[in-house]
DNA sequence: TCTGGGGTCCTAGGACCC
DNA sequence: TCTGGGGTCCTAGGACCC
């Protein structure tokens, strides 16, 4: 046999775990998981969406992502408290050192995912996976106190939906002669990759569970589906084949974005300029701290309607300026902004290289000055915090000088960099 | 004050070139 | 005296994930 061995942890409703473990070692008498409470945004600020929830919290029909204000509708006593990121990446990391002692090929998927490969275990552990499974989930709940379901399969694909088919605290297997039956059934928005837009096609085409999907004949859904026709094809009969690809080497940073929701509505020039440069300051932070230059920028607007447009700009020379990417995301915003009042806005890099040998643009004299000033105040925002040195634009005014991520604390929530 | 923030990949249309 | 045809680059937007 050949066959790889992969498992796939999932913390269960992780940023509401970790809450409650948190609140358990700090007193609280009260275990949160056991009551109907969500792990939810500040509402004063606009950021007011369930981020989690407990398993009492789910009896009452409350999603992440909705709206506070209507998770409190539905359960009127509902729980709710803040989200605390800096606690999550200690969490996280601790969970990692404990993967980290049963192989040494652990991907780190997301804050609270992660997958391992465990076939050279194999000789090593006896192929008693379940057993060795279970193990580290017994280990994880006694050494640190929150629970995590794992799936076991031949492959990522499979070991994620294996760990979906049961929470909280179980150990599934979801092997391909075990598809049929325990996969088919699901219906079709269970699978990964299909999401909302993908599930409306394929009920309208008559397919409602995942079994109906693999029954359907592959050139049709390609037809209707393009190339996520034939990817949801293959998933739907358990077919992937990707590296875990070990932690630490993160595979390819396309690009670095920040974005916020203002917590009022912009109306005017001057103020979305000190918002998009909040933003590049971050960013701009973040591509230095990776080396790296970037050859594209992008601007995104979301309106106090909530709809969303953006606009990006390639440009003649990398660079990892902040003035020269304030300046074309100033540019881009001013070229796109229809006039409505903005509610969130966002800047992105993309197209990347390395900033080893940059390229000196002869017209721009300023750039080499540039660059010092921009180390030297990263450096000195290293050392003394994001909010020892700041544009004096930000002085009485209703904005924060950096915006995205967590950056009152570094380093900046979601991303290694 | 009802709807966050960080990503990736794909597609389609237009410009432009030969 | 219709108007081919391929290729690449750029841009906008949509879909998905956590």
């Amino acid at each position: 046999m050949n066959h790889r061995i992969i498992f796939h942890i999932d913390v269960n409703s992780a940023f509401l775990s970790w809450n409650a473990v948190y609140a358990l070692q700090h007193g609280a008498k009260v275990d949160l998981r056991e009551l109907p409470s969500i792990v939810g945004g500040n509402q004063a600020t606009r950021h007011g969406i369930v981020l989690a929830k407990s398993i009492p919290a789910k009896k009452y029909g409350i999603q992440t992502g909705e709206p506070v204000v209507s998770a409190k509708k539905k359960c009127p006593n509902l729980i709710v408290t803040p989200p605390d990121y800096l606690l999550y990446m200690r969490c996280s990391e601790a969970m990692l050192e404990i993967l980290r002692e049963y192989s040494d090929k652990v991907q780190v998927f997301s804050i609270d995912e992660c997958f391992m490969d465990m076939t050279c275990m194999r000789r090593l552990l006896g192929g008693d996976y379940y057993k060795i499974a279970t193990e580290i989930k017994d280990r994880i709940k006694n050494e640190l106190g929150f629970t995590v379901s794992i799936g076991i399969s031949t492959n990522k694909l499979l070991a994620k939906m294996a760990s979906d088919l049961k929470k909280p605290d179980a150990v599934v297997t979801l092997f391909p002669e075990e598809i049929k039956e325990k996969m088919w059934p699901l219906p079709v928005r269970d699978l990964y990759m299909c999401g909302e837009a993908t599930e409306k096609k394929l009920n309208s085409m008559g397919i409602y569970t995942i079994g109906d999907l693999a029954q359907t004949e592959p050139r049709y859904l390609i037809y209707k589906l393009k190339s996520w026709g034939q990817m949801l094809y293959s998933f739907a009969h358990g077919i992937e084949n990707s590296e875990v690809n070990p932690n630490g080497s993160i595979p390819y940073i396309k690009g670095i974005g920040n974005s916020c929701t203002i917590s009022f509505d912009v109306e005017d020039y001057e103020t979305a300029h000190k918002v998009l440069l909040s933003l590049v300051e971050t960013v701009g932070m973040r591509l230095r701290r990776g080396n790296f230059c970037c050859r594209l920028v992008q601007v995104s607007i979301k309106t106090n309607k909530l709809i969303s447009y953006s606009h990006q700009k390639k440009l003649e020379v990398p660079t990892d300026c902040t003035n020269a990417i304030y300046e074309e995301a100033c540019r881009l915003f001013d070229s796109s902004w229809k006039g409505e009042p903005i509610r969130h806005l966002g800047v992105r890099v993309s197209d990347l290289c390395g900033n080893d040998f940059i390229q000196l643009s002869l017209f721009d004299k300023n750039w080499e000055k540039q660059r010092l000033i921009d180390r030297a105040v990263d450096e000195i925002r290293m050392k003394y915090g994001s909010h020892s040195v700041f544009r004096a634009g930000f002085l009485h005014s209703r904005l924060a000088p950096l915006q995205g991520g967590i950056v009152e604390d570094f380093p900046v929530m979601s991303s290694i960099l």
